[in-house]
RNA sequence: GCCCACGUAGCUCAGUCGGUAGAGCAUUUGCAUGGUAAGCAAAAGGUCACCAGUUCAAUUCUGGUCGUGGGCUCCA
């Protein structure tokens, strides 16, 4: 007999070979439907898989994650083996659970195509039916070897195990497969899936190995859930910011302007242009000096600060004239650092807050282009501080909380943040293991010291140092890097900058790189995507829209109030066509704008608004001073209503 | 850049098993004048992304180019 511990503390004894399944029996029926693979002894063990020794075990059950990774890793399977006897020649590289699903990696000389996906479904629907079981069992490197010798992918990723690791295969009805678990067991406990695409990847991720065809697809314990997900995906489609650009008329891509370069619509730059003044007015107070430099550069300003070799790739190539070769800026750090250097400094000065719009322009892949998201041309909020030594932990920091404060009136979410390092790889980061090692920890003292919770990420870093990135996850469930802090040793020596000492000796500073919201580009998306075009009120292009219910009656005091509304700084318009009242509030309500006003009768007579907000049905009518003083606050507030 | 799919009016889309195309909305013009999500009618609008090939005939078939999308690679 055996002794098992459940996580409760309780004990029981059981035969030799007891599985998850009979465990979880014999606690009760409603568990064992409950349970979908157990971790014992902190290993994830399959359903049906047999336990010969004394062990802990901790039930899986549906509700917890790895309960839905274990149902996703075995849908691929059994996704796999309907391809197998769909594309005999099929060979299979890796299929991994993911996040919202699982996909395979698949190699066949047939190409499968997205109306094939029914067919893979149907055959997948009769093996769960087949009710074949999914059995486990270990097999030494040779043995390994000798079952998969006609598949290229399966013996790479043996001989990649550590040696004496324990190989594990899965046999499933006629399909055999390298996999080290865990599983539902049999292929009647998966009921609830769909498949979704089909993609193209490279095998290892490696661009220079071939590509296979991979299929995503997603798998749920009910039905309920499937269809909430999948509904969820629509509702993706609906805040995608491609689609809301265009509907709100934000910007335009065409391909004649070129791809990947965005045009800004007057809507678009309306909020750009509140950006622009919100982040200029934030930098101002917070001591930053504003500073405006060409988009067109020389060559050899980029190669004194290195990114030309090490981004060149990147750029769109050099232009020459008059026996000078010039680029287009990928950044503004070199024309940041000259403008340090064009008057001599005074410890006294630093640190110096240089802040910039900096337009510039980045060869993207074509396959990467998306939207506002990726794009080749695109303007950010740029900053390079340059500070003493002793000044370093004091700046990063206040340039931490400027982010932070930006982040938060934008209605954002951090998500994490991460500790970017170098790595040991040749040639992607300056050589002076000195400065790098002082940088790295200079930066991980600060975060310690401040209880600022961090990811660190090796081999992630600059190439002239080690960054702070803040991280948010948009709408889109997409994780992106919104702000980053840098520090930079190696451009201060590049461009030769110095200050003098209180000891009249000269001294060399230290660069801050700090990049506050991400591009205007970038940040658009993430924002359209964020309040699916209903922006808040001061970001709203047009805030309010007065609609008179006759124009000829009720026209000229609408009018008064659209011109008395714009002197006050407000956004206002007005719609005095002559069209239906429902039909001008339609359209006003598929704009989204946050504030509509009719203007009728009993507004003319009682000197008062009649509104509506975005979003709410319910109208109200106050005095004009009344609904000033609201909007006002309303925007003061930013994305904080009250 | 790579794999797959897609590209029809300003927008959203239908259609042509090869005989040069249609709807709704938007636009323009009439008529209607109204209290919270589409009043009625007419007109105008397209080299069916572009370039080749096959064919008596190509928007439709084939090839290429460009663009867009889903991914992969990349993202200072």
């Amino acid at each position: 007999m055996i002794n098992i511990t459940l996580k409760d503390g309780s004990k029981k004894t059981f035969e030799p070979g007891i599985t998850p399944e009979g465990i979880a029996g014999s606690i009760a029926s409603g568990l064992k439907k409950k349970t979908v693979a157990a971790y014992v002894d902190g290993v994830v063990y399959d359903l049906n898989r047999p336990i010969y020794q004394h062990a802990e075990v901790d039930l899986i059950t549906k509700d917890q994650p790895t309960a839905f990774e274990v149902l996703n890793h075995s849908t691929a399977h059994l996704m796999a083996q309907a391809v197998k006897r769909l594309y005999p020649d099929a060979k299979f590289g890796v299929g991994p659970p993911i996040k919202e699903g699982f996909y395979y990696d698949i190699a066949t000389e047939s190409t499968i195509k997205e109306e094939d996906l029914e067919k893979i479904e149907a055959e997948m629907r009769r093996i769960i039916k087949e009710q074949i079981p999914m059995v486990r069992d270990e097999y030494s490197e040779a043995e390994a070897k000798r079952l998969f010798h006609d598949d290229p992918y399966k013996l790479e990723l043996i001989d990649e195990l550590e040696d004496g690791e324990i190989i594990s295969v899965y046999t499933q009805g006629e399909f055999v497969d390298l996999c080290r678990g865990g599983h539902v067991g049999n292929t009647k406990h998966i009921k609830h899936f769909k498949l979704l695409s089909i993609a193209g990847a490279y095998w290892r991720g490696d661009s220079d190995r071939e590509m296979l065809q991979r299929i995503y697809g997603t798998s749920w314990f009910t039905k309920e859930d499937l269809d909430a997900h999948l509904a969820k995906l629509e509702e993706r489609k609906e805040r995608d910011h491609r689609k809301l650009g265009k509907q709100l008329r934000i910007f335009h891509l065409d391909r004649d302007a070129g791809q990947g370069l965005a045009m800004w619509l007057p809507n678009g730059y309306t909020i750009r242009k509140v950006l622009e003044d919100y982040v200029y007015d934030l930098e101002r107070k917070a001591g930053y000096l504003h500073v405006s430099t060409p988009v067109l550069g020389t060559k050899k300003l980029y190669q004194i600060s290195g990114h030309f070799d090490h981004y060149e790739e990147h750029m769109f190539p050099v232009m020459e004239r008059d026996g000078e070769s010039f680029v287009l800026r990928p950044m503004s750090c070199p024309h940041h650092m000259i403008i340090y250097n064009s008057e001599l400094r005074s410890y006294r000065d630093l640190p110096i807050r240089l802040a910039e719009i900096v337009t510039m322009h980045r060869y993207e892949a074509s396959g990467a282009l998306t939207g506002l998201e990726r794009v080749r041309a695109m303007t950010l909020t740029d900053s390079h501080i340059f500070v003493r030594e002793d000044q370093i932990k004091q700046e990063v920091l206040a340039a931490y909380n400027l982010i932070l404060r930006a982040i938060d009136d934008l209605g954002l979410k951090i998500d994490y943040v991460e500790l970017a390092l170098r790595d040991e790889e040749k040639g992607k980061f300056h050589d002076d293991d000195e400065k790098w090692d002082y940088a790295e920890s200079v930066m991980k003292a600060l975060l310690d010291e401040e209880n600022i919770s961090y990811r660190e990420v090796k081999g992630e870093a600059a190439f002239y140092g080690p960054k702070i990135d803040i991280q948010v996850r948009t709408a889109m469930d997409h994780v992106i890097t919104m702000s980053t802090v840098q520090l930079d040793f190696l451009l201060p020596e590049r461009f030769d900058l110095t200050y003098i000492g209180q000891d009249g000796a000269k001294h060399r500073p230290v660069v801050i790189h700090r990049g506050l919201v991400s591009t205007w580009e970038r940040l658009m998306s993430i924002l359209l995507e964020q309040y699916k075009g209903a922006f808040p009120l001061w970001l709203a292009p047009i805030q309010m829209q007065l609609i008179p219910v006759n124009s000829e009656a009720h026209g000229e005091y609408a009018n008064i109030l659209h011109k008395y509304f714009i002197d006050k700084g407000f956004r206002s318009s007005i719609d005095a066509r002559e069209e239906k009242l429902g039909y001008r509030i339609r359209e006003g309500q598929t704009q989204k704008i946050p504030y509509q006003l009719v203007i009728g009768d009993n507004e003319v007579d009682t000197n008062t608004v009649t509104y509506r907000r975005y979003g709410e049905k319910a109208q109200k009518t106050v005095s004009l001073d009344a609904f000033v003083t609201l909007m006002q606050e309303e925007v003061e507030a930013k994305t904080k209503r009250h």
